[in-house]
DNA sequence: AATAAAACTGATTCATCAGTCAGTACTGAC
DNA sequence: GTCAGTACTGACTGATGAATCAGTTTTATT
């Protein structure tokens, strides 16, 4: 892998896991085995290294949901959401560096002051509500959904999701536990009882 | 108001708006408006500072719950957990500082390596989902909730709440015009349909 | 082989910050 | 008034960390 790549790979899993105060310059170059110049050679701040962390996080979030969609095809609107939140669950636990680092506050204070790191969390947040919205809209036409305002309640039920993976990766509760709970009560909050 | 205290109530707004590492205990003195060893007088080290922060937060929840329920009467098991979500987005409302802290890595980080810490966090969230817990088992006596693991639904409910207050602190989205929606939901996850 | 550009480096700089120190000011008890 | 204890203070210290600099090494091109 080329240094650049080692660099970003390693700063995600610091940047995440400690944070970006509490992560040193010279303490990622150390980690990724390069020289404490180097890192600054590819990325001109600390923020800069930042923003392309995050960058590289959309990308793989992005990436990933495509991929899953490409290969599946689902019975009804209903099944489709199911499908959905399992995945965001699953990419949570095999990917937990990119929840993490959204879970810090860092992003959004630092996307209060710049619009490219706003930018970045829109598009990965929108991704989210926008596949939950999908789903239920679909639901909506094939019967399996009741009648709701699709966005609203993508937005709710990506609260709640992103509230179990939350809760989890700050060891709060063994919200693993919580899985088919959760699937469970989003079934029961948006399915159409015929 | 005491320096001590003076202190205290800014440290808790310099933590929650700015973050633990952001803040310099030199800042915090100034905009308590108080000598830079002052605060050192009064709290050893800037990780009890922000334990006495934490602790002081959680009293106040505490408290405010407790005033809430003495003054409170419900119709139903529904109906107080209604009164009790809604509650939730009044606080998150009226004292944004202390959701902003809850909604910080650094208390779950220090908590980690720091009994005390751990324990007022628990203290924190197990009071919600006491609550939301004692709400729905009310429920199921007197009717107006489904069957359902009680202990484990109070905490997807509290992953639904608290994941809208954090997309509000966050501005990802406007969450304050979610809470109808969201009332709405919670209440087709669990009531009994007769 | 010669050359230029890109990649990389360790030593240094300058600012910031948690925590200390050696005091001074205030308060109440007698 | 004086004494003791508590509250408070500004100046200082030692460590850390982002960023720079003045180079060296590697790579690609002719």
């Amino acid at each position: 892998m080329s240094k650049k790549k080692e660099i970003l790979k390693t700063a995600t899993l610091l940047f995440a896991t400690n944070g970006f105060k509490e992560t040193s310059m010279a303490e990622a170059a150390k980690a990724s085995g390069v020289a404490s110049a180097t890192i600054f050679y590819h990325f001109n701040t600390k923020d800069d290294l930042f923003l392309s962390v995050l960058s590289s996080v959309k990308d793989g979030i992005l990436e990933e949901f495509a991929n899953y969609f490409g290969e599946k095809s689902f019975a009804s609107g209903l099944e489709m959401l199911e499908g959905s939140v399992s995945f965001y669950l699953y990419l949570a636990g095999s990917r937990p560096e990119w929840f993490l680092l959204l879970h810090r506050y860092y992003p959004y204070k630092l996307a209060e002051a710049n619009e490219t790191c706003r930018r970045h969390l829109e598009d990965i947040y929108n991704c989210f509500v926008d596949i939950f919205e999908k789903s239920l809209t679909q639901g909506q036409i094939d019967g399996s959904i009741r009648e709701l305002s699709p966005r609203k309640t993508a937005m709710v039920i990506l609260s709640t999701v992103d509230g179990i993976v939350r809760f989890k990766n700050c060891n709060l509760y063994d919200a693993g536990a919580l899985y088919n709970e959760l699937i469970v009560c989003i079934r029961q909050m948006v399915a159409n009882i015929i």
